[in-house]
RNA sequence: GAUCCCGUGGUCCAGCGGCAACGACGGCCGGUUUACACCCGGGCAACGAUGGUUCGAGUCCAUCCGGGAUCACCA
């Protein structure tokens, strides 16, 4: 009958089982129901371009646990799962592949080309890394699987973006963005790096003028920069308001000489530094974000741009036009030289951005970009009929500022919410526009040049308009605000209405699209920022802006587990989004986990190459113990460091991962085995097929591989035992002692367990459940049941209460460990389905399904938990002695406690486990106990125990060790009573402090007269 | 530069004002009898520095030192 298991648990024939079993019963499925109420998370949809990492093992492993342990306590439990398009990343990767492949850029295919291979690259990877977090065990929706660019997302963006336009949140604007001349296109901040680079540090001087068409003053102003060429671009210079060198030339003017162009001296205390170069800085604010800045808070001063998308300068640049930028350079520093404004030159080493694509550096360009208003809306009224309440006060940043201080919106660990509330308090608004290729196209449709041809097609032009305005009133939005000023000058001089329109158009009206592009109308080239449809992520997934079941019955949903690097870029954003759009917040809790570090304490990046593959983890360790070490160093404060080896190719020999293997591109590591070279491995592998790579492994995991196989064993050791197993109930009441203790600790244990997850307390929880499996179920339960196993009488129950204890384990353990779980679950269920915890009954068909357990506050009975802590307490000095004296474990000790008679009573009814777990032949006990020759002592509180060792001890080398042991117990006894006489800490302290103190003097007391009696023995003993 | 986080045995970490600081890994000693050498028992070993608050500080405050993260910036 026994079912046969395997000596070691094996982790990847579990996988492979359970996930398949798992998914053909649709445990992880969800639909809206009336009877049950949800719980919903959504998963952070993880880049398409990426493998799994370190950091998604950790977020996937915390939210799996959240929403299996939700899913027991029998919420109709939701998680819903989808990948994020990431712009950038994607993009670059498959230009890049298209680059070394074919040799062609973005241009030489077309844009609907580029766009179709990026498609297929993306199902591709999708597929991948949700094989991967399948891998990991995620209990995800996967039939609800999105995407961020699928046709419900993409409807829930034009939405989201129609509104926002309708209601003036959106505008157009000027921005600086790093331009990659080689490329010619824009990249993202994260897609540059800086480099120490040689350049030359030009001073100049201009001629300071009286002001605006005054004559020449004689005095000459000096100024450094490292970019002369831009001088051409320059529309002041500026000096810091105090310095009093430059005081009295504020408002005084130069004239750029190459250029003739005149400009003003400007004060400006943000810009210029007064103890940096010569204080006085030109502004050239069309290509340089300070100087931009700058001219933000002197409007008058005006901007210039010099420079063609290509890098070479336009008409701006007078007679340098057409020079490429550092040719441009030359000439330009020759010509002041010329002129005698030439001061002098240094060699400096200089940070300079490049791009990381072209490997070329980035020029700042200012450029249209689309925005989203953050701030204060302007007072109501105009065009917007703001629809939408929530936007109509403070704004858009203020709106989610407020969730999170009323308490809506609560962050998990509290401080959390800082950074989100100090961000959004800028309210900085937000560019959306990316000049991409993949990702959302902007739905903005731009007529630039409404006033050309003949005055007959202008008004037929916009009288079509008007036409289309009246007829699409619901779905086109046309805006005409910002160029309202701006009045254009038609063919005949006749004044014009603005001359360039924005039409938004509403999603699924594309007749009204070919209606606009019939009369001139151009869709805007740029898609939006990855992130703007991120943010709708938990309503769009569900449906919006369809009035869905699912987005009615799952929104808000209940918690978003992150890291904290996105709290601004993501968090914040959804929270707009969420009451922007459905008018309540996305989530009640936000966790924020820590981060896992590389063995130096450095953050693991794709650049820094330290990452580790869960994979490989997966692999050597199994699931169940990377997610067991995931949850374990969840804790509320530190990062985690993870050191790292690489398992040597060749000879299998771990090679720990050096700080000089991480300097950026080490890619090749000697074993210093084999000697053989290898590839150090991770999830960002570079390619390079000649060497062989290496798989990871971390002895951080072994904790967790041993608590699986633990499991695996009890699990074993219960099944060899369980030969005419009955199921029973189990009332404790009639229990034996030792029963109603492990019954006892469960309880204590489950409670814990339940209140430890509810606070997000990962860490805390999965260490109640290890300590009571490992330290207590089976080192002392499992070992005091085996006498009544072999006894006919005792059998039943005690197999009744073994299955009962198991069983809730298996469901403690499921949240964090489901495949080893549910592995002996589902043995568990062919030899005793029947089972008497938590309720008498058959167990259910999968542990993932199961009840989480919860017993009766009843069952915890401290007076049982001391009474057996008092034999574990005896049990552990008697087997502290034998090691002491180096006394096999097959003789027996003869061991007289001297207690109290119900301490004794005791004693003795646990006689037989006190002789197996600690090797006692006889056991005398009660308060007429004595001390009989040649014994150790054993001092407790509660009683004082004799091991005899007759012959066995050497009295010379024991005196020492008990002269040692008396002075300090002496010296703390000493601190103890020096403590109760400070009459502050008896007055101050709480009573049952001071009480604790004078009882541990009397203790201390007893243990000291206890030693000097034994020394007074064995000093007589050693004489003879 | 601003904000935040963290410094605890050789290594990785717990600790949320109160009996001589919890574990894991490694190294040490010993054992392994009918679950488990991925086992069992035992022992060794630590609060970055200086001040302060307090009867009492690893814990709270300040300063410093060291590490990290985020944001800004370096003419």
């Amino acid at each position: 009958m026994a079912t046969e298991l395997a000596k070691q648990y094996d982790p990847k024939e579990a996988q492979q089982r359970w996930l398949h079993f798992w998914n053909e019963n649709k445990f992880f499925h969800s639909d809206p129901d009336a009877n049950r109420k949800p719980f919903t998370i959504v998963i952070p949809p993880p880049n398409v371009t990426g493998a799994l990492h370190m950091g998604h093992a950790l977020n996937n492993t915390l939210q799996d646990v959240l929403i299996r342990w939700r899913r027991m306590q029998g919420y109709n439990a939701l998680w819903m799962p989808g990948t994020d398009h990431a712009g950038i990343a994607t993009q670059a990767m498959v230009e890049r592949r298209l680059a070394e492949d074919e040799k062609k850029t973005r241009h030489d295919v077309d844009r609907d080309e580029l766009v179709r291979r990026i498609w297929q690259w993306k199902d591709q990877y999708e597929k991948r890394i949700i094989g991967q977090l399948r891998e990991l065990g995620c209990s995800c929706d996967w039939e609800r699987l999105r995407f961020t660019l699928d046709p419900m997302c993409a409807r829930a963006v034009r939405q989201t973006f129609f509104q926002m336009f309708k209601d003036g949140l959106i505008f157009r604007g000027k921005r600086l963005v790093n331009w990659d001349t080689h490329l010619q296109t824009s990249v993202a901040d994260d897609e540059t790096y800086t480099e120490d680079t040689k350049s030359g540090f030009w001073t100049f001087k201009y001629q300071v003028r009286g002001g605006p068409g005054a004559s020449a003053t004689g005095e000459f102003i000096r100024f450094s920069t490292t970019r002369p060429e831009t001088m051409l671009g320059d529309t002041a210079v500026c000096v810091h308001p105090s310095d009093e060198r430059y005081k009295h030339l504020i408002g005084k003017t130069v004239t750029i000489p190459l250029v003739h162009r005149e400009i003003p001296i400007i004060a400006d205390g943000l810009l210029a530094d007064p103890t940096l170069g010569t204080g006085c800085v030109k502004v050239t604010p069309a290509h340089d974000p300070n100087d931009y800045a700058c001219s933000q808070r002197n409007p008058q001063i005006g901007i210039i741009n010099i420079l063609n998308p290509d890098g070479t300068i336009n008409e701006n640049g007078g007679k340098y036009k057409g020079l490429d930028r550092y040719k441009a350079r030359e000439a330009v520093v020759a010509d002041m030289e010329a002129l005698g404004l030439f001061e002098g030159k240094e060699e400096r080493i200089i940070p300079l951005k490049y791009s990381d694509r072209s490997k070329t550096p980035i020029e700042p360009y200012l450029s249209d970009q689309w925005f989203v208003k953050m701030g204060d809306l302007p007072a109501a009224g105009g065009e917007a009929p703001n629809a939408t309440p929530p936007a109509a006060n403070g704004g858009l940043a203020r709106m989610a500022m407020e969730a999170v201080e009323n308490g809506q919106v609560k962050f998990f660990p509290e401080r959390y919410k800082n950074s989100y509330l100090d961000w959004l308090a800028e309210k900085r608004d937000w560019c959306i526009s990316r000049q991409l290729w993949w990702g959302h196209r902007i739905p903005v449709w731009v007529m630039m040049d409404a006033a050309k041809g003949s005055l007959d097609e202008i008004k037929a032009r916009l009288g079509r308009l008007k036409e289309l305005r009246t007829k699409y009133a619901q779905v086109l939005v046309v805006n005409t605000a910002e160029t309202e000023a701006a009045k254009a000058v038609g063919p005949h001089g006749q004044e014009l209405t603005p001359f360039r329109f924005l039409a938004c158009v509403a999603p699924g009206a594309e007749d009204v699209e070919r209606e606009l592009e019939a009369i001139g109308f151009v869709q805007d080239p740029d898609v939006l920022d990855t992130w703007f449809s991120s943010m709708l992520w938990p309503h769009s997934t569900l449906g919006w802006p369809e009035k869905t079941s699912e987005l009615a019955y799952y929104y808000p949903t209940n918690v978003l587990v992150t890291s904290r690097d996105i709290i601004t870029l993501w968090v914040a954003r959804m929270v707009i989004a969420g009451l922007y759009n459905v008018g309540k917040v996305p989530f009640h809790h936000v966790y924020i986990h820590s981060k896992i570090l590389d063995g130096f304490g450095e953050g693991m990046s794709k650049s820094k190459g330290n990452g580790i593959d869960p994979l490989d983890i997966i692999d050597r360790y199994g699931t169940d113990a990377l997610r067991f070490i995931m949850v374990h160093l969840s804790t509320e404060t530190q990062d985690s460091k993870m050191p790292v080896a690489n398992v040597c190719p060749h000879c299998d020999t771990l090679v720990p991962v050096k700080q000089e293997h991480l300097s950026m591109r080490t890619r090749k590591v000697t074993c210093p085995n084999c000697k053989k070279p290898f590839r150090p491995g991770g999830p960002w592998p570079a390619a390079d097929p000649e060497l062989p790579t290496a798989k990871q492994a971390s002895d951080r995991f072994d904790q967790g591989r041993n608590f699986a196989n633990k499991l695996w064993n009890a699990a074993r050791f219960l099944l060899l035992n369980l030969e005419g197993y009955r199921p029973g109930a189990i009332r404790p009441e009639e229990l034996p002692i030792e029963d109603r203790w492990i019954l006892s600790r469960l309880a204590t244990t489950t409670a814990a367990v339940t209140e430890m997850l509810e606070g997000y307390k990962f860490s805390e929880a999965i260490r109640h459940i290890y300590e009571f499996t490992w330290s207590e179920f089976c080192d002392w339960y499992v070992e005091m049941s085996k006498g009544r196993l072999r006894d006919e009488a005792g059998r039943g129950t005690v197999q009744r209460v073994l299955v009962g204890v198991l069983d809730a384990i298996l469901r403690l353990v499921q949240p964090v460990m489901p495949f080893v779980a549910e592995s002996i679950w589902q043995t568990l269920n062919e030899v005793a389905p029947e089972r008497s915890l938590p309720l008498a009954g058959i167990a259910e068909r999968s542990v993932v399904i199961a009840a989480w357990p919860s017993f009766p506050a009843a069952w915890i009975d401290a007076a049982t938990e001391a009474r057996i802590a008092r034999m574990q307490e005896l049990v552990r000095n008697v087997r502290e002695v034998r090691n002491r004296y180096m006394v096999d474990v097959k003789t027996p000790l003869n061991v007289s406690v001297r207690c109290s008679v119900s301490a004794a009573d005791d004693f003795r009814a646990l006689q037989p486990f006190i002789a197996s777990l600690a090797g006692v032949g006889a056991l005398h006990c009660g308060p007429d106990t004595t001390k009989p020759r040649q014994s150790a002592t054993i001092v407790h509180p509660e009683f004082e125990a004799y091991v005899s060792l007759a012959g066995l001890i050497d009295p010379t080398a024991e005196v020492k060790r008990l002269e040692k042991q008396l002075a300090e117990k002496v010296k703390h006894l000493q601190g103890t009573r020096a403590k109760l006489s400070n009459a502050s800490f008896v007055d101050k302290a709480p009573a049952d402090v001071v009480q604790q103190q004078r009882d541990f003097v009397v203790e201390l007391q007893n243990q000291i007269q206890t030693i000097e009696s034994n020394l007074k023995e064995l000093r007589h003993a050693a004489q003879e």
